[in-house]
DNA sequence: AATTCCCGCCAAGAC
DNA sequence: GTCTTGGCGGGAATT
C-alpha cells in the first residue's frame, strides 16, 4: 500500500520525494510533513504528475488504504492522534472548517476539499489561537513547530502566514522557529506607514498607468510607451517607485540571479507589504491581481519572460491575499472590464489611521531583489560619489551598479538573518571571535592609524578593548540641549568605503537604518533623530551622553571637512577623560599599551569593529534588518549646534567613567568585552549629507519609545553594570511609531524643517516604551554599522577627519531628518560586527546576558518587549557625519527587521 | 478554460 | 550531515 506518491514536482526530472504523504481522500495532510508517514492510496503517477487528491482517491476506496493506514498510525504514534484530536477540535470551535477527520471516509471526503486547506483557513485557525490585542505582559510567543502541529499543517504553510503577518508586523520574529505576537496593536501604524510610502511611491498613479496600459495593450502593442510613462512616474517619485523594475531591467541577470539565489530575502513579505500599500493608496480600494502583480514584478520586466513571473507573482499574491482575507483586510471581488471580469480584492480593512509620519518623512524602500554582479571596489567608490556627493540630486541609485552590489549584500545579510535565527544568546560566539579580533584589531589599527584617519586620537591598538560604553540615552533635556533640539538625531555610520548618510527621520525618534556597505562591510546601521536634524541642522551633534564616540577608522580617503575636523578633535580630548584611560589600562591586555592620548571609548570600539570586521570579512554584518528593497537616500545631514558639543560631553566624560567601570567589571567575568555586547552607541557628531538607505521591510519605532529610553537610559545603564548589561532595554513594549520606507528620491522631498520640530518635541515627550525593535536594530548595527559618516564621506570624499571628530560640518542642511523609516528585522543573535568605520561612530557594547530577557534594564516602567527569545537588544547611537547634534538612539530589542525610509 | 492556490521540491544558510 | 526557512512553480481543484 504505500508507496510514495510520486512527487510531483520533479523539477529535475524525477525526483522521487522521500516525504512521505498520506494523501487519502479523507484525511486531509494531517499526517504529512514532519509524520511523514505515507501512504497513498493510489499510485500515483510519475513525477510530474500532482498526485491527485481527495476524490479521485476516494473513488478507489477511500476507506481502505488510508483509513487504516490512518489507524495504524494512529496507534502508533500518540502524536498523530493528538494531532486529529486538534484537529477536530480546531474545526468544531469556529468556522466549520470541516473537519478532516476521517473517522467517516464519506464526509472525510467531502471535507476535504481544497478549501479546508486553504491558506486562509489555516491562518483563520492559527488567528484563533491569539487575541488580536495581546497584553504584551504575557508570554507571546509562537513556536512554528507547535503551531504547525497543532494545525496540523506542514511547517511550510506557517511560513507564509507569519511572513504575511509579520510584514503587518503581527508577529516578529523573535528567534529560530518562534515569533512573538504583536497582533494587531501596531496594525494600524503598520498600515499608516505603508500608506505613506505607497503614496510616496506613487503607487496609485502606477497603478494607474499600468491599467491603462493594460487596456491598450489590447489593441496595440507599446513597449515603449511603458517605459515613458514610467519614466514621467519616476520624474514625479524620484524614481523609487520604479526602481524595482529599473533593478530588474539591469544586467538581465538578476533576475537569473535572483531566481538561483531565491530566496531573496522575504519576497513574501516585501510583497505583502507593497500589496497592502496598493490598497492604501488606491482610491476605490480595489487592486485588481494583475494590476498588483505587474507593480510587484515591475512591470517593465514583465515583457519578457515574464510570464512565468508573473503567473508565479500571482501566485503569491493569493497565497497573500488569503491570508489578508483571513485577517479581514481584504474581500475578494471582482471587477468588470471589458473582457469579462477580473479577479481583484477590495480593502475592508481599517480605513483611516492616524497620519503618523509626514509624507515626506517617509522612505521609500526598493526590494534589493535584484542581486546583480556588482563590481567591487569600484563601483563602490562610484556609488559613494555618485549617490551622496550631491546631496541634492535625487537620483535613483538603485540603478547603479554599486547599488545593486549593496542590494545585493543587504539580501545576503537578511538571508542569514532569515536563515538563521540564531538563539538569542550567541554570545558564545564571541569569546572565539574575540580573540582574533584583538589580534586583527591590532593589525588594523596599526595599519589604519598609518592611514589617516582618526580624527581622534587612537590611543592605542590596545584600545581595541571592546568598547563597552553604557549607552546613556541622553534625556530628553539633554538631546535638547546639545542639540537644541528635543529629538535625538538619528546618525548613520557609513564604513568608509562606503556611502552612508544618515538620515533623520521625524516620525521616530530614532530610526535606525541599517545600510548595505559595499565592501565586505556590513551594513550601516543609521538612526534618525527627526527633531534634531530640525532643530539645528548646522548644529554639529555631539556625543551625547551615550559617550560614545565616533572613531574614523580609515579614511583615507576622505577629508573630513574642515569644521568637522575641529569640532572632532575638540570632542575627541574631551573624550577621552580618566575613565577611558582605565579602560584602556585594562583593555591594554589586548593590545598594544594604551596611551595617554586620549583614546576613546570610540576608537577602541571602532577598532575592535574593525578588527572584528576583518575577521569577518567574509559574513557581512548584515543589514538583515532590511526587508525592503534597499534604496538609498540622499540626505543632508543637519549640523548639531557646538555649544552643545561641550555639555554633552561634560556627560559624556561622566559617562565615560561608568562604562570604565562596567567594562573592567566585564572583563573581569568576561573574555572578551565584546562578549555579549548588546548596546551600542554611535554618535555621530558628523552629518553625512546623504544617505542612502535601503528600503525593506519597515517597522516602526515609536520616537516615544526612544524617549522613554533615553529617560531611563541612566538606569539602564547603572543597572547594567549591576546586572551585567543585560539588557538594555528600551523596548518596552511599547508602540513604535511607524516606519517608513525611504527612497532615493525621497530626498529631495527633504527639506530642512525646523518648522516640525515643535511635533517632534511633543512626540519625544510621549512617553513611550521603547521598541524593542530598536534595541534589536541597535545590536545589528553594531556589527553593520561603519563608523564612516556616509553621507559626509561620499559627499566629500575628502574628509578623513570627519570620521573622527564628531563634527562634522554638513554641506547640506538637514534636508532628510525629518522622517525616518525603520525596517527592522529581527534578529536574533546580536553579532556586533564590527566595520571598519572611517567615521565616527560611538558603539557601546554591554554585555549581553545570555538569554537575558530585555526586561533585565532597570527600569521597571517599561516593560519589555517580552521576547520569547533572550535576544539582546542593542542599543546603538550612531552618529555619523557629524554634524548633525549628537542624539543618541537607542534601540531596544531583540529582533528586528526593519529599515526603513523615508524621504 | 480560467482562476485559485495547494503542495512540496529544493536551495540557502545556519548549525 | 541535519535543520530551518522560504522561493518557486507544477498542476490539481474550483469556478
Amino acid at each position: 500500500m504505500v508507496l510514495n506518491n510520486g512527487d510531483r514536482k520533479h523539477h529535475d526530472g524525477g525526483f522521487v520525494a522521500p516525504q512521505v504523504l498520506v494523501k487519502t481522500t479523507k484525511t486531509p495532510k494531517t499526517l504529512t510533513g514532519s509524520c511523514g508517514v505515507l501512504v497513498d492510496n493510489q499510485i500515483t503517477m510519475g513525477p510530474l504528475t500532482t498526485p491527485k487528491k481527495g476524490r479521485e482517491v476516494g473513488s478507489v476506496d477511500p476507506w481502505t488504504p488510508t483509513s487504516n493506514l490512518k489507524m495504524l498510525i494512529s496507534a502508533a504514534s500518540p502524536e498523530i492522534r493528538n494531532r486529529e484530536k486538534e484537529l477536530c477540535m480546531d474545526n468544531d470551535g469556529r468556522d466549520s472548517l470541516e473537519s478532516t477527520q476521517p473517522e467517516n471516509g464519506e464526509e472525510s471526503e467531502k471535507m476535504i476539499s481544497r478549501k479546508e486547506k486553504s491558506l486562509g483557513l489555516l491562518c483563520h485557525k492559527f488567528l484563533a489561537r491569539y487575541p488580536d490585542y495581546p497584553n504584551p505582559a504575557l508570554n507571546n510567543d509562537i513556536c512554528l513547530d507547535d503551531v504547525a502541529t497543532e494545525l496540523n499543517v506542514e511547517r511550510r504553510r506557517i511560513y507564509d502566514i507569519m511572513n504575511v503577518l509579520e510584514s503587518l508586523h503581527m508577529v516578529s520574529r523573535s528567534a529560530k522557529n518562534r515569533y512573538t505576537w504583536h497582533g494587531r496593536t501596531k496594525l494600524a501604524e503598520t498600515l499608516a506607514i505603508l500608506k505613506q510610502v505607497g503614496e510616496e511611491h506613487q503607487y496609485s498613479q502606477q497603478m494607474q498607468q499600468i491599467r491603462q496600459r493594460l487596456v491598450e495593450k489590447e489593441f496595440d502593442f507599446d513597449g515603449e510607451e511603458k517605459e515613458n510613462e514610467v519614466a514621467v512616474v519616476d520624474l514625479e517619485n524620484g524614481e523609487h517607485g520604479q526602481k524595482e523594475l529599473f533593478f530588474v531591467e539591469l544586467p538581465g541577470v538578476e533576475f537569473k540571479a535572483a531566481s538561483v539565489n531565491s530566496r531573496k530575502d522575504k519576497s513574501l513579505r516585501v510583497m505583502s507589504q507593497k500589496f497592502v500599500m496598493l490598497f492604501l493608496v488606491s482610491n476605490p480600494r480595489v487592486v485588481s491581481l494583475d494590476v498588483a502583480a505587474k507593480i510587484l514584478i515591475g512591470e517593465d520586466q514583465a515583457a519578457d519572460q515574464d510570464k512565468n513571473k508573473f503567473k508565479t507573482k500571482v501566485r503569491r499574491l493569493y497565497d497573500i491575499a488569503n491570508v489578508l482575507r483571513s485577517l479581514k483586510l481584504i474581500e475578494k471581488v471582482h471587477v468588470a472590464e471589458e473582457r469579462g471580469r477580473k479577479p481583484a480584492f477590495e480593502w475592508v480593512g481599517p480605513d483611516d489611521f492616524p497620519q503618523v509620519i509626514d509624507s515626506e518623512n517617509t522612505s521609500t524602500a526598493c526590494p534589493p531583489k535584484k542581486k546583480g554582479v556588482l563590481e567591487p571596489h569600484a563601483s563602490a567608490d562610484n556609488c559613494a560619489k555618485n549617490l551622496f556627493s550631491s546631496p541634492g540630486t535625487k537620483r535613483s541609485f538603485t540603478r547603479h551598479p554599486s547599488l545593486i552590489k549593496l542590494a545585493k549584500s543587504i539580501q545576503d545579510d537578511r538571508r542569514k538573518i532569515n536563515s538563521a535565527p540564531s538563539s538569542p544568546v550567541k554570545s558564545n560566539d564571541f569569546p572565539n571571535k574575540m580573540a582574533q579580533l584583538a589580534a586583527i584589531c591590532k593589525i588594523e589599527l596599526d595599519q589604519e592609524s598609518a592611514n589617516t584617519g582618526y580624527v581622534l586620537q587612537l590611543p592605542t591598538p590596545t584600545s581595541v578593548e571592546p568598547s563597552h560604553i553604557p549607552l546613556q540615552p541622553p534625556t530628553q533635556e539633554q538631546a535638547v540641549n546639545t542639540t537644541a533640539n528635543p529629538i535625538p538625531h538619528a546618525m548613520l555610520a557609513a564604513q568608509p568605503s562606503g556611502s552612508v548618510a544618515y538620515i533623520p527621520a521625524q516620525c521616530s525618534p530614532l530610526i535606525p537604518v541599517l545600510l548595505p556597505q559595499q565592501r565586505g562591510s556590513g551594513p550601516y546601521a543609521v538612526y534618525l533623530n527627526p527633531s534634531s536634524l530640525r532643530s539645528n541642522p548646522l548644529a554639529r551633534p555631539q556625543p551625547t551622553s551615550l559617550a560614545v564616540r565616533s572613531m574614523t577608522f580609515e579614511d583615507k580617503t576622505g577629508q573630513s571637512p574642515n569644521g568637522q575636523s575641529a569640532a572632532k578633535s575638540h570632542t575627541a580630548a574631551d573624550a577621552s577623560p580618566s575613565g577611558v584611560k582605565r579602560l584602556r589600562s585594562e583593555l591594554a591586555s589586548e593590545g598594544s599599551p594604551s596611551k595617554d592620548t586620549s583614546p576613546k571609548l570610540c576608537e577602541i570600539l571602532q577598532a575592535r569593529l574593525k578588527a572584528r570586521r576583518v575577521g569577518q570579512l567574509t559574513s557581512r554584518p548584515s543589514p538583515r534588518a532590511l526587508h525592503l528593497d534597499p534604496e538609498f537616500v540622499n540626505t543632508p545631514g543637519g549640523a548639531v549646534a557646538n555649544q552643545t558639543l561641550e555639555q554633552s560631553l561634560e556627560l559624556l566624560l561622566d559617562r565615560e567613567e561608568k562604562v570604565v567601570e562596567v567594562l573592567k567589571e566585564l572583563q573581569g567575568s568576561e573574555d572578551d568585552l565584546l562578549v555579549g555586547v548588546h548596546s551600542l552607541i554611535f554618535f555621530c557628531s558628523t552629518l553625512p549629507i546623504q544617505t542612502l538607505i535601503p528600503a525593506g521591510y519597515l517597522i516602526p519605532i515609536s520616537q516615544q519609545s526612544l524617549i522613554s529610553y533615553k529617560e531611563h537610559s541612566k538606569d539602564c545603564i547603572n543597572n547594567i553594570q549591576t546586572t551585567e548589561l543585560t539588557s538594555f532595554t528600551l523596548s518596552t513594549g511599547s508602540r513604535p511609531a511607524p516606519a517608513q520606507e525611504i527612497t532615493p528620491t525621497n530626498l529631495r522631498l527633504q527639506r530642512p524643517t525646523n518648522a516640525a520640530s515643535p511635533q517632534a518635541t511633543q512626540q519625544a515627550h510621549r512617553l513611550n516604551s521603547p521598541s524593542p525593535a530598536i534595541l534589536n536594530f541597535t545590536l545589528q548595527n553594531l556589527g553593520l554599522i561603519s563608523s564612516s559618516s556616509p553621507g559626509s564621506a561620499f559627499a566629500t570624499p575628502q574628509t578623513p577627519e570627519r570620521a573622527n571628530t564628531l563634527t562634522s560640518p554638513l554641506p547640506s542642511p538637514l534636508t532628510l531628518q525629518q522622517r525616518a523609516m525603520v525596517f527592522i528585522k529581527p534578529l536574533s543573535p546580536v553579532h556586533i560586527q564590527q566595520t571598519v568605520s572611517p567615521h565616527q561612530v560611538a558603539l557601546i557594547g554591554v554585555q549581553q546576558p545570555l538569554m537575558a530577557t530585555p526586561k533585565g534594564s532597570g527600569v521597571p516602567q517599561h516593560s519589555f518587549f517580552h521576547t520569547p527569545v533572550s535576544l539582546s537588544p542593542l542599543a546603538a547611537v550612531v552618529n555619523t557625519a557629524g554634524q548633525s547634534s549628537i542624539k543618541t538612539v537607542h534601540i531596544p530589542q531583540r529582533k528586528l527587521d526593519v529599515t526603513t525610509d523615508e524621504s
